[in-house]
Order: C-alpha cells, then sequence, then structure tokens
RNA sequence: UGGGGCGUAGCCAAGCGGUAAGGCAGCGGACUUUGGAUCCGCCAUGCGUAGGUUCGAAUCCUACCGCCCCAGCCA
C-alpha cells in the first residue's frame, strides 16, 4: 500500500538545522532528546507535536529519546497519570526502551547539589513567607529587595537546609533560594526558589522526602545527569534559559545540555490548558479524560483518530517560534488521509427508510459481494444479504427534490451500492402523512450495479436487508467549543461549549458483519463517514462513535442553499 | 517607561542578498458503482509600517507599529 507520509527527510525547521549544524561541527556525537511530561493530567495533542518533534529527532538523527517525568510536585502528581502517559507515548508509536526516568530518581543528587552551592555560597535559606518573598520580588519595572536573610552563614543555612529535608519545619515556613540577583531585569534570576518544603506523600518516594526541588532546579540538572543534548521546550521557558544555564555552569553536572524553544500547539474550537481540560473532566462537562470529544490522546483514540494521522498532522503544522493557532481541520485532513487508506468499507443506516422491492420473491435471500476498500485491493471483499426489504438513508430519498438532488425520487432510478437498479414506484405515508416505506421494483439485469445496455444512475446509495440488519447506537460528535477562539474577547470559556457536541442516535441500523465488531479499528460507513466501535458496546447493543464525516459536497451545497440553482 | 520573543495569503509554513516552496481551507473543471477518493487549474506585483544600504532586499541597517510571555514556595 502506498503511503503519504510527509517524507521526513525533507523535513526540516530551526531545531533539526541546530541540530544538524552541532553534528556536522563536531559539537556532538550523537543527539540525545527527551519528552518530560508532569504527571499531573493526560496528555493532548498539543503534547503529540512535541513528543513527535522529540522522538522524531532521535529517529532522523539516529540518536535516542528519554521519556522522563517531571515529578517534583506530589501535590498535583498521580500513579494514574504516569500509568496513562506511558500508554499513550506508546500508541503514538514511539518507544524510549531502557530509558525511562523520573526527576524524582535524582533527588538525592539534586540535594547534594544544592548543599554544594550553599557551599559556595551561591544559596541560602529564607524565612520569609510566601507573601513576603513576592514583596520583596519587586515589579516587571522596578528592582526587588534583598531578603534579610540573604547573608546568613553558609554553616547556618546547611544546618537549616538539612533541617528542612529532616522535616523539622511545617509547609511554607522557609525556603531555599539561589543567591544571584535581586535586581536583575529578568524576574528568574532575583533569587528563585530551589527547593520547598512540602509534607505531602510523592506517587514514587512516598514520604522519604519533605523538602521538593521546584522546576528550575530539577530540570537541567536531570538533563545533564542523561547527557541530554538538546532539551527542547516551549516558548514560555525562554526567559528560564538564563536561569537554566546558570545552575549548569555553578554544578558540577556530568554534561551540558542546551535549551531550545518552540511554539506550543493551538488549535481552533480546542483547548489544550491542563487546568482546563481538568475542570472539563471534573465538572462533568465531558464523561472522562478518554471522553470522544476530548483532545486527550486517549479521547482522540476513542474518537477512531488513528496515531499515524496525528503524526502526519505533526510533521504537517511544522515547528517554528511564532505564537499560532492551527485550524482543527488540518488535523481533519491528515486523519482522513490515512482512514481513506486503511478503512474497511461498510453499510450502515443511520435514519431508516423501508423500501420494498415489489418485483423481487418474498423469502429469498442472497448474498452480494462488497468491495471492503477501493484503495486497497488487498482487504478483499465481503458478503452482504439482499432480500426484498430493505433499510435505506431516509436521506436518500426526497418526494419532491431540488435540481441538484440527485439520489432517489417518486419515478427515478438509483443504484443501490454493488446490488441492483430500483425505480421507486409509489410512496407510502401514514395519516400523518410522514413517508414510511416506498415501493420499488428492481432491474434484475443490474446485478452486481452495473446495466448491460451501459446506462447509469446518477446515484449509488447504502442498503441494509432489513431481515439480517443490526440495530447499534451511534454517537455523533461536532466541536466542543462552538467558538472558534475559545475564550477569547473575554468570554467565560466554559460559556462556549457546544451543547450540541455529542448527539446519539438509537435505532441505526449496521450490516450483520458489524455485530462485534472490535474497538479501536475504525471503518468507514460507507457515504457517511468513518465511525468506530465505543467501548460501551455491548454483545446485543454495538454502539459505535462517528470519528469523522466524509467530505460532504452535497452537505455544502444545501449549508449553501444552492441546491436548486442550474 | 523593565526583560525575553514573534510579525510572509483566511490558517499553518518554507525562504538564510539573485527576483515569494508546500500544505490546509476556498473556488472552477475532469473522472467516479461512496455527491468519498483521485486528477487538473485558480488562489501574495507581495513579505507589519516607513525610511536607508545595494545593480538587486522578505532576507542587511535604522526608526516606528502590533501581538505573545515573565512579578507561583506550578511546570
Amino acid at each position: 500500500m502506498e503511503t503519504t507520509s510527509p517524507p521526513s527527510s525533507e523535513r526540516s525547521d530551526f531545531i533539526r538545522e541546530i541540530i544538524a549544524a552541532d553534528l556536522r561541527e563536531g559539537r556532538h556525537e550523537s543527539v540525545v532528546t527527551r519528552f518530560p511530561p508532569e504527571p499531573n493530567g493526560y496528555l493532548h495533542i498539543g503534547h503529540a507535536k512535541s513528543i513527535c518533534l522529540n522522538f522524531g529527532i532521535a529517529e532522523e538523527f539516529g540518536g535516542r529519546c528519554h521519556l522522563r517525568f517531571d515529578d517534583t510536585n506530589p501535590i498535583k502528581e498521580e500513579q494514574e497519570y504516569i500509568d496513562s502517559i506511558e500508554a499513550d507515548v506508546r500508541w503514538l508509536g514511539f518507544d524510549w526502551g531502557e530509558h525511562l526516568y523520573f526527576a524524582s530518581d535524582y533527588f538525592e543528587q539534586l540535594y547534594e547539589w544544592a548543599v554544594h552551592l550553599i557551599e559556595a555560597g551561591k544559596a541560602y535559606v529564607d524565612d520569609l513567607s510566601a507573601d513576603e518573598i513576592r514583596q520583596h520580588r519587586g515589579t516587571l519595572t522596578e528592582p526587588g529587595r534583598e531578603s534579610p536573610w540573604r547573608d546568613r552563614t553558609i554553616e547556618e543555612n546547611l544546618d537549616l537546609f538539612a533541617r528542612m529535608r529532616a522535616g523539622e519545619f511545617p509547609d511554607g515556613s522557609r525556603v531555599l533560594r539561589a543567591k544571584i540577583d535581586m535586581a536583575s531585569p529578568n524576574i528568574n534570576f532575583r533569587d528563585p526558589v530551589m527547593y520547598r518544603i512540602l509534607h505531602a506523600t510523592h506517587p514514587r518516594t512516598g514520604d522519604a522526602w519533605r523538602i521538593y526541588p521546584s522546576y528550575d532546579f530539577a530540570h537541567g540538572q536531570s538533563d545533564a545527569i542523561e547527557h541530554i543534548t538538546h532539551s527542547i521546550c516551549t516558548l514560555e521557558f525562554q526567559d528560564h534559559r538564563p536561569l537554566y544555564d546558570w545552575f549548569i555552569e555553578n554544578l558540577p553536572v556530568p554534561s551540558r545540555p542546551r535549551q531550545y524553544e518552540f511554539a506550543r500547539l493551538n488549535l481552533t474550537h480546542t483547548v489544550l490548558s491542563k487546568r482546563v481540560l481538568l475542570r472539563l473532566v471534573n465538572e462533568g462537562h465531558v464523561r472522562g479524560w478518554d471522553d470522544p470529544r476530548m483532545p486527550t490522546l486517549s479521547g482522540l483514540r476513542r474518537r477512531g483518530f488513528p496515531a499515524e494521522g496525528i503524526r502526519d498532522f505533526a510533521a504537517m503544522i511544522g515547528v517554528a517560534k511564532a505564537d499560532s493557532v492551527v485550524e482543527v481541520e488540518m488535523l481533519y485532513h491528515a486523519v482522513r488521509d490515512v482512514l481513506n487508506r486503511t478503512a474497511l468499507r461498510r453499510f450502515a443506516v443511520l435514519k431508516p427508510l423501508k423500501v420494498v422491492i415489489e418485483n423481487y420473491p418474498e423469502g429469498e435471500a442472497e448474498e452480494i459481494e462488497v468491495i471492503n476498500n477501493p484503495e486497497d485491493s488487498s482487504a478483499g471483499t465481503r458478503q452482504v444479504p439482499f432480500t426484498r426489504e430493505l433499510w435505506i438513508e431516509r436521506d436518500d430519498f426526497m418526494e419532491d427534490p431540488p435540481k441538484k438532488f440527485f439520489r432517489l425520487a417518486p419515478g427515478r432510478e438509483v443504484r443501490l451500492r454493488s446490488a441492483y437498479f430500483i425505480t421507486c414506484n409509489e410512496v407510502v405515508k401514514d395519516a400523518d402523512g410522514e413517508i414510511v416505506e416506498l415501493r420499488c421494483t428492481y432491474d434484475p439485469e443490474t446485478r452486481g450495479g452495473s446495466a448491460p445496455d451501459g446506462r447509469r444512475p446518477k446515484a449509488t446509495l447504502h442498503w441494509l436487508s432489513i431481515a439480517h440488519a443490526v440495530p447499534a447506537e451511534v454517537r455523533f460528535y461536532d466541536h466542543l467549543f462552538e467558538n472558534a477562539h475559545p475564550g477569547s474577547d473575554g468570554r467565560d470559556i466554559f460559556d462556549d461549549l457546544n451543547p450540541d457536541s455529542e448527539t446519539v442516535l438509537h435505532h441505526c441500523f449496521v450490516e450483520p458483519a458489524l455485530s462485534d465488531a472490535p474497538p479501536g479499528e475504525t471503518l468507514q460507513f460507507e457515504r457517511l463517514g468513518y465511525f468506530c466501535s465505543d467501548a460501551d458496546s455491548t454483545a446485543d447493543a454495538p454502539v459505535f462513535n462517528r470519528t469523522l464525516t466524509l467530505r460532504d459536497t452535497w452537505a455544502k451545497l444545501q449549508a449553501q442553499g444552492k441546491q436548486n440553482s442550474a
């Protein structure tokens, strides 16, 4: 099968250029990157961009990429998140081999390095409260003031820091700070906090520690310990780079990593803020982290998005330093592109309308051979039962059709895909005038879907034998957020939630082969879209999620009101 | 009125002094047993603005404008 994935050899961006130059000019012999999630939530499509970047670079340059959890804040972190993150990175298609690490693995080393800084007179224990520290920090335009505890003796600092570790002091009573420059225009240099006291149980170290290092004091050193060559992070850390370098330069670390920053992903109709995603889950706006409307990897997976589509998307959007908002349509395109090539075609009727073929013998049934994927002949064919009474899609019939409606109408002949041509002779209605049944005739000469005389109907419909159809529930998904830029112009982000992001249809039908469709495989319901079996399916009640619709030019014409124009 | 970044089409993004890639979206058309897919064509005399340097500027210089990030004991 042909693959249309973007050629990675041609892909380049400013980070890959830097790495290529570093290798070419001998600054490094090989490249080592890392993906460093904090286990305080589930991974989302924005993380996928970073994962594809870091693991992709390692693959392309023959290096390696570590998975390292940045687990320095036990208050927010949980084992559940660690497990889900590992599963999601694997699902996306990447492998860290033996290189699974945790910042918490380095707590002892980090502690020693903190002592090293104290001994060098470059760190001190501060007794100021969080509030007082904030007041001393100054503002963006005014320098800060030095803490009265800034000039304690090394001995006193050493003693206090050891007692902080021993758990002698309550949370918030003291911190260890780097002694740098309270007047620096870079606020990160105004004596940043290195350690805080937290009497919290850590998912990995349990109650071994009562003090925990801050991000700034842990990240760069963790990179150095692992011999990371290129530490790639998002733009908001640019201001931290001088501090990252300061710790590296003032500590006896085993290697000299460099930090590079790129713009994080933003998507229209989507929110990628961990804080908001957590609220969506906790406040019940969705059913969980893996709700098919969520931009989490687990949500996208449940929705039926293949990992390959997400990887292709990441390659498509590129990597740069300008803030940007990518239109979700680009993601949809990447996903459809993969699904079109790979998804097996099946028949399903979402809004059924009964068709009786008057000249087809009662009680007879035949097997119709149907192609599984016209894009992939190796996918083969399957048999679908055909009988006198069929379901077709309600939307495929109009009693009084506009000019551009090509489907079934009174007196009109259409093709039933892979089966026969049928002509509608009569419309049967109930007492309310509702169409309940179509009386049609078929042309036995057209078996397989083509006529000996070469006539060709303008439309081809999907269909299901009523006697064989399997009832199913189908869930339709739309943007979780109505507005392209949720929360923009000062609106509350939650006011932008789309009340119709999920709609459920209960009386749908699918072909017999789908009665036990395995979850995890996305199918195409011909002419309708891509769907996948949901985890909520049971033996007698299959449930399908609509992954995406097919491109639908008829729907577009209707929306534009052009269906009647010549 | 500090510091750090960024401005190329509706969106993403190449471009690295030699005359504006590519993709998404959109629009036209061909083909079609999915109104799908595929194929073909169109879509920036212009690169935030104004000056300057140069034979030549999106690329270099100057000034200005706009947007983003930083005042957690979050990451």
